[in-house]
RNA sequence: AGUCCCGUAGCUCAGUUGGUUAGAGCGCUACCUUGACAUGGUAGAGGUCACCAGUUCGAAUCUGGUCGGGACUACCA
């Protein structure tokens, strides 16, 4: 092995022969275990919330792998429409190209060779990560065999009047020139106007205060020439004679009607609110009540029609209505007609009064431009009676998310949900199986063949399909069953299905989860015909963020790739990454400053072992994380610690030709030290929590206890105490076998342990010391995880090496407390010992001499003068280092006096508790008489650090 | 507006059913190149657990409130 831990030398390899061997693939033996990957989309590359997640995903694969589950891990992409789409022609618009330019066909055949160089980049990413999945049965939203799926799906949920086409207002991109859902709609708060206008009433009528017109309030002033109403509260007594009566719509000259309804709040505004059911979702319903129509004066960007177009709420066009746009309207941009508008009421006396208003403005999360609910044909799934097994599948536990608290946020948003439009404006995706006939009717099958002949259509009838395409989330709603083969070929569905554990963010638990949810118990049944759910848990990971705790996204320029954090990158190149390729240049020179100020150094080469230990060190549950790469530093360190303690181990059972030394596997007797018996013991329990904590997802706590092991008793204490054993010449065969069998079996245990989550080290230790612990097998991850034995848990090891302890680290704080060479040996003498103590000592002398660098141990009997030494207690028994020539006297006084003080404090909060009259009484019998024991303890401390303390005074 | 999360050492965070001397990593101080490791070792400094009130013998932990930070959902034109 060599000296210092490089990562890359032992990485690039090891994925190469696991992949090669096939051991990512299901072994076909024992109960199944399955994880399906969330798809990252074909965008661009992996972030680190993917490393995260994947990491996760990975440690929990090869941790089933290892314990005998016929574990798949599914793989694969989304094909992400609107957002691979706008990529793509991002990339044309570079060479002044549009998609329209090149055609449908031309186009798609653009974005699938992006999807192969993007797809490419991604798996090529999650190979340096080390993810065990089955890349033989990657898959991708678009493949054959997943579009079956879908059109499979639509086509049933279609013949169950589950789907249905309709039109209806819907939210319109007028950037991106497509209809898209409820969820991919930001709303945000903005400040914007309230303008106040007047709306003469016809036929001569007056306001209760003798007005001839009445004032509405509207933030989008450009949509009153679509207005169909205006719209009063039934109990408000300014406007009750006014219901039935009419306006004269101004600038349009309509005359529109006003009505009652109790949409209307009374209290705001003025009370009266103008009704336009083709561009607003509240005046929708309030237009349907009234059933007045719908005047849609929009184009598809949102710019103002010529001529106005009526509809009744069935979709059908309608006649007799007045569909004027005035005179210097038609084709003008929302935001223009709007500033025209104002200014013509204005010109007419018409405005009244503008205020200041803060709103919440609708904007594409894509595009981010303002959203037009605007009337067009598109398709929806029926959500409401999909969502109900889907709530209950949750409600019964049959999935159950961790941490629970999402379970609210899934109930709330499940119990309120609205139909969802899938149907797309857009090239890339998959085309809704519907064809139209020329008299405009809709036939929906699996293709056009099946579509003809079930409606027996003559050949001569012509067909168009529908050219839209489904959202996005339609296929990858069906992914947990859709990658499994369903619905040809069931076998694999049959093995892996349900799957155990989504890992995902909050972010998508709407958009993927709940669809998969509902998707699933719709689709696939167990043979009695229960439902079965897509996964028995939801882990929801935190968001990644950054240092400052901002999100993280390629427009902020705060992004990290997680390969750049394992192969480290030097800060020019960072920068350079981080600014090319912007959407808003201007920002540059900010995130320049900023990435240079937060990473003057770039980054150093941490490993992939490295961060992924990080990435579950921080994995605390329902938490976001603030990425820190100090801690990724640190634990590169705990890597190299790990190599060392390795090395040692390697150079204390080899020769110095690389021959094995008797390790005790060939026979011969073995003697273990207590040393031996207690690493033993505390790799035990290290086990059963590392177990206890795969059962909880608590990747943190599972990271710090192999963290505090490895470090804190393995290397810190059980490699220096083997030392002790090969160094001394007195050391019989029987005991060098025992301590060198201990020192590489737990080595092998510990790194089968940590192999899930540091694969690449793991292994590669492995490989040079397997033969040494005695182990046959080409590879860790077929090894079985380590099982603790409980039968090995030995108490009286444990707590003679807590004595042995307390004594070595009394000494060493009196060496670093008074300035004493680490090089010096020390006399050490020990008084008012017990018996305990003097078996201790006599079996463990070898160890404290060497590990508290002593020349000699001596016991004082009771009554014996000690020369002035300084003090520490082990318990009852002191243990004392005469301060001749090496102390001074006055140093060692204010170390007691630190001491006393510290006991003292604790001696009068404990005494005041037992002096509590009802805590004595109230509190449980042990708590009590611990409290009693630890005063008495201290108490007896405090005495005899006193006496110590006037001894030395006197002297 | 509703729901939820968070506030613990200079920084990033653990602390599982109330009972610990409140922990870790990084950073900081002092000493040490001892034959696995200076990406290291040894010793140490550093916390009124945001605040207030309550429940309790006992609260970082439970309850209510206040302040501060964040997330999600909905929304009055």
């Amino acid at each position: 092995m060599d000296k210092t831990y490089t990562p890359q030398n032992i990485e690039s390899n090891w994925y190469k022969t696991w992949e090669e061997k096939n051991y990512f693939a299901p072994s076909g033996q024992g109960d199944s275990y399955c994880i399906m990957i969330p798809p990252p989309n074909v965008t661009g590359s992996l972030h680190m919330g993917h490393a995260f997640q994947q990491t996760i995903m990975d440690a929990l694969t090869r941790y089933h792998r290892m314990t005998g589950h016929n574990t798949l891990w599914q793989p694969g992409t989304d094909h992400a429409g609107i957002a691979t789409q706008m990529v793509v022609e991002r990339l044309l618009a570079q060479d002044n190209v549009t998609r329209h330019d090149l055609g449908r066909d031309k186009f798609i055949e653009k974005v699938w060779e992006w999807k192969e160089q993007s797809g490419g980049t991604i798996t090529s990413q999650q190979r340096r990560l080390g993810t065990s999945v089955d890349w033989s049965r990657e898959r991708f939203t678009m493949d054959d065999g997943l579009s079956e799926a879908v059109k499979e799906v639509f086509v049933r949920l279609y013949e169950e009047d589950l789907i249905y086409r309709g039109k209806r207002l819907v939210n319109w991109d007028p950037k991106l020139h497509t209809a898209i859902s409820d969820l991919e709609v930001e709303n945000k708060d903005e400040s914007g106007f309230l303008w106040h206008f007047r709306y003469p009433l016809a036929d001569g009528v007056q306001t209760a205060d003798g007005k001839d017109y009445i004032v509405v309030a509207t933030t989008r002033p450009e949509t009153m020439l679509g207005d169909t109403a205006v719209a009063v509260h039934p109990e408000d007594e300014r406007y009750t004679h006014l219901v039935g009566k009419f306006v004269d719509l101004p600038l349009v000259g309509r005359r529109i009607p006003i009505v009652a309804d109790e949409y209307v709040d009374k209290d705001f505004g003025t009370g009266c609110v103008k009704i336009t059911p083709a561009h607003d979702f509240n005046d929708y319903e309030v237009g349907k009540r009234h059933q007045t129509a719908l005047i849609n004066v929009f184009d598809r960007d949102a710019k103002i029609l010529k001529q106005a177009e009526a509809f009744n709420f069935e979709g059908q066009p309608i006649d007799g209505i007045d569909c004027t746009i005035p005179e210097g309207y038609g084709e003008l941009d929302r935001y223009d007609a709007r500033k025209k508008i104002v200014a013509d009421f204005e010109a007419l006396g018409l405005l009244e009064e503008i205020k200041d208003h803060s709103l919440v403005v609708p904007r594409g999360d894509r595009s981010g431009v303002v959203i037009e609910p605007w009337l067009t044909d598109q398709w929806y799934v029926s959500a409401k009676t999909l969502a109900e097994p889907a709530i209950k599948a949750v409600e019964d536990g049959d999935i159950e998310f961790v941490p629970k608290q999402w379970e609210n946020t899934y109930y709330s948003w499940m119990r309120d949900i609205q139909d969802w439009c899938i149907s797309r404006q857009l090239w890339w995706g998959h085309q809704i199986p519907a064809w139209y006939d020329n008299d405009g009717n809709v036939y929906v099958g699996r293709s056009e063949e099946e579509v003809r002949s079930k409606h027996n259509l003559a050949d001569d009838i012509k067909l168009r399909q529908d050219e839209d395409v489904l959202d996005t989330w339609f296929s990858s709603a069906l992914w947990t069953f859709s990658t499994l083969g369903w619905p040809h070929d069931e076998e694999a569905l049959k093995t892996f299905h349900s799957t155990d554990v989504l890992v995902t963010g909050f972010d998508i638990i709407f958009f993927w989860v709940a669809r998969m949810i509902m998707m699933t118990l719709h689709f696939i049944k167990n043979e009695d015909g229960t439902p079965q759910v897509p996964f028995k848990k939801v882990y929801v990971t935190g968001l990644i963020r950054d240092e400052q705790g901002q999100k993280m996204s390629k427009s902020k320029g705060n992004v990290l790739d997680p390969i750049d954090l394992i192969d480290g990158i030097e800060l020019d190149d960072l920068v350079q990454k981080r600014t090319s390729g912007m959407m808003q240049p201007q920002l540059k020179q900010k995130i320049e400053k900023a990435t240079r100020k937060a990473f003057p150094e770039g980054f150093a080469e941490s490993g992939t072992d490295a961060l992924r230990f990080t990435l579950t060190s921080l994995a605390s549950l329902g938490r976001d994380i603030k990425f820190d790469v100090k801690r990724l530093e640190g634990y590169r360190n705990f890597c190299n610690k790990i190599w060392n303690a390795a090395r040692y181990v390697q150079m204390n059972t080899e020769d110095e030709n690389g021959n094995a030394l008797d390790c005790g596997q060939n026979g011969g007797d073995v003697e273990l030290s207590v040393a031996d018996r207690w690493i033993i013991s505390r790799l035990q329990s290290v086990e059963a929590d590392v177990q206890k904590y795969y059962e909880q997802y608590r990747f943190d706590l599972m990271s710090q206890t192999l963290y505090e092991f490895i470090w804190n008793e393995y290397c810190d204490w059980y490699l220096e105490l083997s030392k002790p054993v090969f160094w001394n010449e007195n050391s019989t065969e029987a005991q060098l076998r025992g301590t060198r069998r201990t020192l590489v079996r737990v080595l092998e245990t510990t790194l089968r342990l940590i192999h899930p989550i540091m694969p690449f080290i793991s292994e590669e230790i492995w490989q040079s010391i397997k033969g040494l612990a005695g182990v046959e097998g080409d590879s860790i991850m077929l090894q079985a995880f380590p099982v603790a034995d409980e039968s090995k848990i030995d108490q009286q090891a444990e707590q003679d090496i807590e004595w042995l302890k307390g004594v070595i680290v009394g000494v060493r704080n009196i060496r670093g407390e008074m300035n004493i060479a680490p090089s010096k040996a020390l006399d050490l003498l020990f008084r008012n010992g017990s018996e305990d103590d003097k078996q201790r000592l006599a079996n463990n002398e070898n160890f404290l001499k060497a590990l508290a660098k002593l020349e000699s141990i001596t016991w004082l009997n009771d009554g014996d003068e000690a020369p002035m030494s300084a003090t520490q207690l082990v318990g009852q028994m002191e243990v004392l280092v005469p301060m001749a020539g090496l102390i001074d006297k006055d140093a060692e006084i204010a170390r007691l006096n630190k001491e006393l003080e510290k006991l003292q404090k604790d001696i009068q909060r404990i005494s005041g508790k037992l002096n509590n009259e009802n805590f004595v009484s109230k509190a449980p019998e042990a708590v009590v008489a611990k409290e009693k024991a630890k005063l008495d303890e201290m108490s007896a401390a405090s005495a005899k650090l006193n006496e110590q303390m006037e001894a030395i005074k006197s002297m």
